[in-house]
RNA sequence: GGAGGGGUACCCAAGUGGCUGAAGGGGCUGGCUUGGAAAGCUAGUAGGGCGUUAACGCGUCGCAGGGGUUCAAAUCCCCUCCCCUCCGCCA
């Protein structure tokens, strides 16, 4: 399990250094890299040739004992090759760990085309739709707006649970529950994902996999079950194991999936920030889309992608925004991301609430997720992709704040009236 | 939680230390047969990682995964995971 190909970076390395400098962290330490590469590839041609004078020995012997030579002579042949060989086995598992742990902890190239910035006060807006609400009163944040209308209540979560944890009552509870069934079926239905519900509880390797560990342990909830899982962080974890050690065929790609999953994060280096409303929770609902695709068609998969989830706040009537991620806010596994970013009004500003991303083969080769292109033909590693369909609980924000009304009432969108069974909220 | 049984190639399955770097069958692919098909007969069918090579190849590893014993492991030893059956508990 590695992550940038390591031939890749041995015939690239200051192109390699160069990319993913452009994230804003110095990565020439894998110049190193290279060293160990060359000591690696020595030592297995080493052992190789020992190991073929071993067994063509051992060959031997089983020949001799049938024919009931003498066999002592041969020993002797293989005696000193044994030692020699555990040596350097030793040897060459230090140097595959360190080469191991070196590329597990490098995020993946950004693609050559995206902006570069140092951090997200460089990603780039690439276009609005929706008109920005007019009030004529006074604007509430949602948690006003919605502990006024008791559908949410942070004291009991607080006291049940812990802080960033919220308790959906009456109406906020079907609001909760009728986002996911709209986001779900507009998915499968209309967008043609398939529909697959998955575990909330993942393994490490899966972690390994997406590129959430070992880098940020520190924000996955682990459980005390000594097999090492954890909490789903996001349904990518689980979505995009869905193929691990897999070859898939050429013509059963693109595979879609979208799953409902709740999402679990520690938040760790998030305290202080997003303490009020339910904005940032340690538990929230996502709806996730997920792909699987060839090399050549991931990036129309991934514009598709972020039409799909775009979809979703146009048929709410939702404003928003779409901006595109710089290099130096780029997730770790991400070549390519755009962000969905949902107006809201007490702030006056726009939220991430959805992220689309084409991971490239970088999580497929963690994964070992690969396809054949030709029937016959040596298996490829394809490409993952995922988004957000969107994330439930700030859909939920960007409901209350846009439609509020005068008296205090929320204006349900009509796409949700079904689902709601009310057009109201009050 | 208790008691058993399993995991071998696309599938089923034989195999308890060297002649198995994996029998046999199914399936698949091709040939014969046929007006065409079915049936029958017949041949072929280990994939993948790594190393090396301009390439053809060659080498190495591979019998759930990991470690060990041995000149030599699917086979012996240790650890882990997964699946199945029965009992108990349980949404």
């Amino acid at each position: 399990m590695t992550m940038l190909d390591i031939r890749y970076v041995r015939e690239h390395l200051n192109d390699v250094i160069e990319r993913l400098n452009k994230r804003g962290e110095d990565h020439s330490h894998l110049k190193d890299l290279i060293k160990a590469d060359e000591q690696r590839r020595s030592h297995i041609a080493e052992i190789e040739t020992l190991k073929a004078k071993r067994n063509e020995v051992s060959k031997k012997i089983g020949a001799y004992k049938r024919e009931g030579k003498d066999v002592e002579p041969l020993l002797k042949e293989v005696e000193s090759g044994k030692e020699k060989i555990r040596e350097l086995e030793e040897q060459l598992d230090e140097v595959e760990a360190y080469i191991r742990k070196t590329l597990l902890n490098t995020p993946n190239l950004p693609h050559k085309d995206i902006p570069y910035g140092k951090d997200d006060s460089e990603n780039v807006e690439l276009r609005k739709w929706g008109e920005k609400p007019s009030f004529d009163f006074e604007v509430k944040p949602h948690w006003d707006v919605a502990v006024d209308l008791d559908i949410l209540d942070f004291d009991r979560a607080a006291k049940m649970s812990a802080s960033r944890f919220v308790v959906y009552k009456g109406l906020g509870a079907r609001l909760e529950r009728a986002l996911i069934n709209f986001m779900m079926d507009m998915h499968a239905k209309e967008h043609g994902y398939r529909e697959i519900f998955l575990p909330y509880i993942v393994n490490e390797t899966s972690m390994m996999a997406t590129g959430q560990f070992p880098k940020f342990k520190e924000d996955a909830f682990k459980l005390t079950d000594e097999r090492g899982l954890y909490l789903n962080p996001t349904a990518e974890v689980p979505g995009i194991n869905m193929h691990r050690d897999e070859i898939l065929s050429a013509d059963e790609l693109p595979i879609k999936y979208v799953a409902f999953t709740t999402a679990f994060r520690q938040e760790a280096g998030s305290a202080g920030r997003d303490t009020r409303g339910i904005i940032r929770q340690h538990q929230f609902n996502k709806v996730e889309l997920i792909k699987f695709a060839t090399p050549e068609t991931s990036y129309d998969e991934l514009e598709g992608m972020l039409a799909n989830s775009e979809n979703v706040l146009k048929a709410l009537n939702l404003p928003y925004r779409v901006v595109e991620i710089c290099s130096g806010d780029l997730g770790f596994a991400m070549a390519k991301t755009y962000d969905i970013e949902v107006y809201i009004p007490s702030y006056d500003t726009y939220r991430e609430i959805g992220s689309i991303s084409n991971a490239e083969d970088y999580q497929a080769r963690r994964g070992n997720i690969r396809y054949r292109p030709e029937k016959g033909g040596k298996p490829a590693l394809l490409h993952t992709l995922n988004g957000s369909g969107l994330a439930v609980g700030r859909t939920v924000v960007a409901i209350l704040e846009n439609n509020q009304q005068k008296d205090g009432s929320v204006k349900v969108p009509e796409a949700l009236v079904p689902y709601m069974g009310t057009d109201v909220i009050k």
